[in-house]
DNA sequence: AGCGGTCAAGTTGAT
DNA sequence: ATCAACTTGACCGCT
């Protein structure tokens, strides 16, 4: 019986492995000189992480790793322009993103994005669409440059009412670029999108939807966990991405607990391998592995 | 070395 | 009104 594939987020708790980024307020002090150089190095010692988090993945049995999105930083900041072309280790840094999306690919770790909070395509402010659509641009770029598949967000805010709100998400993802359509999935979230809200989107342009079980617990609709699972698995054209987490405190708190429960992880799930699993917990590498255990 | 204040950006609901 | 939550604390400046 084929596994389910479990991915890890961004981040680890007990192996030293990290990822940099920036603050503008610190690299506006820079010369430009130096300004030039904290972005190669950083940038270096991003695709060196990576690097050894894709080792500890692979021998560990964890199929997926979700990529922080300030892996390039500061990339989309207004007020900052760069070209990994024009920085003084390019060659090395083209060579180390390379090496990174062949071990990937030949290990069969698959790569994902999950672009942060700011990115709202439902917002009625054409400054937030305009900035939104950037960082998206600027997720797909990243996405090239590694081999992702998967570039999740969320709808975003109601506004006092989510028909329009949709019909605003759907003018504006009509318009973007064809290589982030390809790559962009939206996900259920814990307060405003049930899935069945989410399904029509997908009838209408075909978007994947990323299940998430938590969240669906949270802010629930009329169909049920099973329901939702098997209709959120056939709106994918390729292997789908579910999420799970456990609520911290055992009351429907929104914080991620540190671990994974048994019993927070729906059963029909071990019959729907291929399937990727985000695992979402504090504990981050350790809540991976524990889970897998307990699963399998 | 350790600690506290701060960080580009959106939106919501709890307090 | 403030603040935590969200995929995630990390980073800088001060002591």
């Amino acid at each position: 019986m084929k596994r389910i594939r479990f991915g890890l987020c961004c981040l680890f708790i007990s192996e030293p492995i990290k990822f940099k980024t920036i603050r503008y307020s610190y690299f506006s002090k820079l010369s430009k000189q130096e300004q030039i150089e904290k972005i190669d190095k950083t940038i270096l010692w991003n695709l060196d992480s990576l690097e050894k988090a894709l080792l500890f993945c692979r021998n560990n049995g964890i199929g997926c790793f979700r990529i922080t999105s300030t892996f390039l930083p500061l990339f989309t900041h207004p007020k900052i322009k760069y070209d990994i072309k024009d920085l003084p280790h390019y060659k090395e840094i083209k060579t180390k993103f390379s090496k990174n999306k062949i071990f990937s690919k030949s290990n069969n770790i698959r790569l994902t994005l999950h672009p942060d909070q700011f990115t709202v395509l439902s917002s009625p402010k054409p400054e937030v669409i305009k900035n939104s659509i950037n960082n998206l641009m600027y997720h797909a770029y990243l996405s090239n440059l590694l081999d992702v598949d998967v570039i999740n967000i969320h709808i975003g805010g109601a506004y006092g009412e989510k028909k329009s709100a949709i019909k605003r998400f759907e003018k504006n993802f009509r318009i973007l670029p064809s290589d982030i359509k390809d790559k962009l999935t939206i996900e259920n979230d814990d307060i405003i999108y049930t899935p069945s809200d989410l399904l029509p989107l997908f009838q209408k342009y075909n978007i994947p939807l990323v299940y998430d079980v938590h969240h669906h617990r949270c802010n629930p609709d009329e169909m049920s966990i099973n329901e939702a699972s098997v209709k959120a698995y056939r709106t994918w054209n390729r292997e789908p991405v579910f999420h799970i987490s456990s609520a911290k405190n055992d009351s429907l708190q929104k914080s991620h607990s540190d671990y994974i429960k048994t019993e927070d992880f729906p059963t029909i799930w071990k019959k729907m391998a291929p399937l990727t699993v985000e695992v979402e917990a504090k504990s981050k590498e350790l809540a991976v592995l524990d889970l897998i255990k307990k699963i399998y």
